[in-house]
DNA sequence: GGAGCGCTGTATCGTATGTTACGTATTTTG
DNA sequence: CAAAATACGTAACATACGATACAGCGCTCC
């Protein structure tokens, strides 16, 4: 049963032409706003032609584009005064693929920062806010992208920011500039990677100060580790979730953003004018 | 300060006439969803004629009513797309937590799966299931993490998964391994780079599906994409957020993963044994 | 490689919509 | 109570909007 405008195109998405489809996913990216406008905005939004927008339409059965607004209206009112019922995909229809997952998901975040004190977050944002040493982040096999996501950001609001990659040896080689002052944030989330493990040990031992991001069985390297954050993976899934841990860097990322503001406005706007 | 409309009409309720108020009146009965039809259909329901409308909203400052219905719909816009301000007073429920952008990552995410329709999640599964062509995956500045982070799952249970780093020329040469058979996966939020669209559009021309992961405002690669998800982005930050794609782009792996079981199975054993 | 079909954009058209002018009714004020 | 001012509706107007006809183009299938 097809109850909202929403799951019809949805339905029919695939049996549209290309310009067409451009129309339905601009209109479900801004549902339903965009349908409310006259035809001609719908048209430059979706970067088609007037007509198109007509036949779209069409194609979902409404004579003209007039009833289709009414019948967008109509479905707002109904949201409105029901905040209950204000759902546009079904409330997880006979175990939908999508929402266990993505309740799960929510629920490791609540559950992951219930345990993250902002002293802890502060504490951290504070150290990796600290230019008077080097910042160098790696990751697991699947946890790296995020060690190269935060260090994407890092990098832009201060200098001296490295992600390890590459060869265990090429990383190694990189312990030499390691120092006290330094700090080394690292992924590391079961199955636990020896050689981080390793790489780990040595950079404690030339005493620099680690910053780990593992699940809550905590990696080795936990011993090592002067801050460790502890992300909640479990979910209804053949893999394990980074989402958790993903939010908490870009959390980390903003503060430390905050804290650098000063430098890191005059920063940001010379790296913009080296374009 | 008067920020909706409505109040600015509780304000000036009482110095207006008494046709206007009853335009006023049932504007509010029925906000704000009557002021969105035709003046026609306002006056009708108003029971006065179509000047009284008209010059209701005159007095209200607006020069007429097409702008009059923009700002009607700008306030719906704002109160749709973040659902946690719906409620007038938004007592933070579940014992305040601290950080504000965990709530605001949290509602992105539901929000960016309200969009999402179940089946759509389905068929960019299939597809990436589909094991007769390749994949290959590729991303922004900041979103290359995420390309990478779905390639490293997505490389463990079937073959033929490439991601595609480094300098510009690197991945424009690899076009001519791409076909109709094959998928490409991008990921681009603002600002939106050149280079991919640039990328995006060779390799629509030679047929290759693309999907899209994008923000709400849509990468102008949603012109060539197959499939588009559109992942809510804002955060009290001064970053864009990327976690619900992470989770969408988590969310997929799984589904591809439990199509691809069967074989899937056998090949990670083999993968285990090869250790 | 050629013929047919389907999709898309340009240009034109008719019309519904918002707008304005004006006359009448109603209220207000001296 | 009279006269003026304000408010309101009717009707004509102009514009902007949606609709349609048509031609160009790419694609698929012989």
């Amino acid at each position: 049963m097809i109850s909202s405008i929403a799951e019809l195109i949805a339905d029919r998405l695939g049996t549209m032409p290309a310009g067409e489809r451009r129309a339905a996913q601009t209109l479900i990216a801004n549902y339903p706003m965009i349908g409310l406008k006259t035809v001609a905005e719908f048209s430059a939004a979706a970067g088609v032609s007037s007509p198109t927008i007509l036949r779209f339409v069409a194609r979902l059965g409404f004579q003209n584009y007039p009833e289709f607004q009414s019948s967008l209206q109509d479905e707002l009112a109904a949201q409105l005064q029901s905040p209950a019922t204000r759902t546009l995909n079904p409330p997880s229809p006979g175990g939908g693929t999508a929402s266990p997952m993505l309740e799960a998901t929510l629920d490791n975040m609540r559950e992951t920062f219930r345990h993250l004190s902002d002293r802890q977050l502060a504490d951290i944002a504070a150290r990796l806010a600290d230019r008077r040493g080097k910042t160098f982040l790696i990751g697991g096999r699947f946890t790296d992208p995020l060690a190269r996501y935060m260090a994407a950001h890092l990098a832009v609001i201060q200098p001296d920011v490295f992600h390890l990659a590459g060869q265990e040896s090429m990383w190694r080689d990189r312990l030499i500039d390691m120092g006290k002052r330094d700090v080394l944030v690292i992924f590391d989330i079961r199955r636990y990677q020896d050689s981080l493990v390793r790489f780990a040990e040595k950079a404690h031992q030339r005493g620099v100060q680690i910053v780990l991001f593992t699940d809550q069985w905590l990696s080795p390297i936990a011993r090592f580790a002067r801050h460790v954050i502890a992300g909640r993976t479990a979910v209804p899934s053949a893999w394990d979730s980074s989402a958790a841990l993903f939010v908490v860097a870009e959390t980390l990322i903003g503060a430390v953003t905050r804290q650098l503001e000063a430098e890191g406005a005059k920063r940001i706007r010379e790296m913009e004018s080296l374009r």
